[in-house]
DNA sequence: GCCAAAACGTTACGTTATAACATTTGATCC
DNA sequence: GGATCAAATGTTATAACGTAACGTTTTGGC
């Protein structure tokens, strides 16, 4: 039922594949992936994890040594509106969305060991979570859903008595 | 099924009952509801949706002028980790929570017009969470769900259009 | 080329939260 | 009732997160 894509260490996706795509996407959109928002979104799609706005701007300053805290908010607000990224508020952390055509934020799964970062769909629990705001009269316009707990890879690493 | 309560301009429950269930609360846990504990919690129980920390902060001030963020900080902690309290994190806000023998963080409804809060438990939704989330064998610690949109409310008054 | 809108540069500041260490309070033991 | 240890609080300073405001550059349509 529900589908998933991953953040985590095993990323060996193709980034330019992936930042073709996103700039398509932008395009369709009648928006653009311009130089800053692309480099700030391939730091997103290469992180293992989520990444923070700071560590972002430490990034891109090895590069671009002026840049200041609105470079890197702007285009992350960008990339937040544009799907291609989602805010961890548990975190004040960002996601970079590989399944941006998907309208929405879906149910992110935050290891507290690796601070991976999965991100899962699934639309009965969606609807579910919508019928019951329904019933207090409540009408949904976006949810945030944040889940903390052990990815597979860290339970496992766990059982074997982890540092 | 689910069942609810509300934070909202309603409110005009019996504060003092309320202190005193949470004190007691406290002490079946072998912990104090102190005195600056006490006032966070009750400026929350009054307040119609959710606090900022350092609006809570102004509050206390008026008080006791020499109150710095750490005691506002350190009381909010505490009443968190009580579950006496929930922290909003897509508004970096608190709210009083008057289901604190149910050991967990509900689904938020907060409303985007008059930012009442209302906090609704449902136990089969959170099931199915886990569910999804063993699927890719991760395990749930802690959920946190924020839903925004338009209370009943707003919603009627809307329709009148709003200013 | 001219213009307007969008994006970006830059400075400064506002907001949120915590580290670190000193002091006080409160319970317990004797 | 004083010694003593832990919990709570006081106090100062600073770290971390985010945005306002305004000037300049770039872009795309005419």
């Amino acid at each position: 039922m529900a589908h998933t894509h991953t953040h985590a260490h095993d990323y060996a996706g193709d980034l330019e594949h992936d930042l073709a795509a996103a700039a398509q996407w932008c395009a369709a959109r009648g928006e653009k992936l311009t130089e800053q928002r692309r480099e700030v979104l391939a730091l997103l799609l290469q992180a293992p994890g989520s990444m923070k706005a700071y560590d972002l701007l430490a990034e891109i300053q090895k590069q671009k040594p002026t840049a200041a805290p609105p470079t890197v908010y702007r285009a992350l607000d960008f990339l937040v509106a544009a799907g291609l990224a989602h805010k961890l508020d548990s975190k004040n952390a960002f996601v970079a969305c590989r399944d941006f055509e998907h309208p929405h934020h879906g149910v992110m799964l935050i290891c507290d060991s690796c601070h991976s970062v999965k991100e899962l769909s699934d639309e009965r629990l969606e609807a579910r979570l919508a019928e019951d705001a329904a019933q207090f009269g409540f009408s949904v316009a976006a949810q945030d859903i944040e889940v903390k707990g052990l990815c597979q890879d860290c339970r496992s690493t766990d059982q074997q008595g982890k540092a």
